[in-house]
DNA sequence: CGTACCCATCGACGCTCTTCGATAGAACTG
DNA sequence: CAGTTCTATCGAAGAGCGTCGATGGGTACG
């Protein structure tokens, strides 16, 4: 890697003020490896439309809300809405509880910091 | 699907305040199509341990960062830094500007009030 | 006890994504 | 102008994800 000398750009423009080296700064320490990853998977979550129409759905509903429903909701086989719903509560953003034969999911009441915020960005 | 009439429930447990169908209640009108759409990739975008570190880096920094200084920071090839950064770039999260051979990235200024939301969950 | 119904899991197919090496473009240096 | 350095793009290999049909477990009803 280069290492210009601390005069080498010669226009920093507005990087003037704050940087002097053109190129091989210090960053942020990294974050611990399962802090990232977890991140990651919580994002990677809600990262699909339709799971994102499904967290919608649960924030606005306000009680829990049957599978029978989502499937009627979406146009989708009932296999592949079991496995979305599975994917939002392995990331600990959705409970479940069966009742009798059917099951209702609801947002997980004791949501990290880090869930609360990503759900913040749902309408 | 089965259609229960209303009284088939028979304990309806914590749900029989506000549900007395067990099955095939309303939920909320969906998302338009793009609305849904657009929130999935940006969190998909979020959705990589990698760019997690990238986005938490560059929330911790007080000046553009520069491209080699990702490089530096990630045990990754620096196509593979330049793919990720493209990607933060494509989700509206960060902007890019070039001085001289090297590019620096930043977190983007007019973020939409979705990418701020999911950008407080990254520490 | 047999039937009907709802939900979760499994296997398979197709697509997307991550990663890498190789290459091309842009800019500074001598 | 030739050479060096940094970055973005391209093509390919491998893994992961979304979707479906089929299957099995569990519950209610007659």
């Amino acid at each position: 890697m280069r290492m210009p000398t601390p005069e080498a750009p010669l226009r920093p423009l507005q990087l003037a003020a704050t940087r002097t080296k053109g190129c091989c700064n210090d960053v942020a320490p990294p974050l611990p490896d399962g802090v990232a990853t977890e991140l990651a998977n919580l994002h990677r979550a809600i990262g699909d439309p339709t799971r994102v129409q499904m967290l919608h759905i649960l924030k606005a509903a306000d009680a829990p809300v049957c599978v029978c429903d989502f499937t009627a909701a979406f146009n989708l086989g009932q296999p592949t809405v079991s496995h979305h719903l599975g994917k939002l509560r392995a990331a600990g953003l959705v409970t479940t509880q069966r009742l009798g034969i059917w099951a209702f999911y609801e947002l997980a009441r004791d949501l990290t910091p880090a869930a609360a915020a990503a759900l913040a960005a749902v309408p």
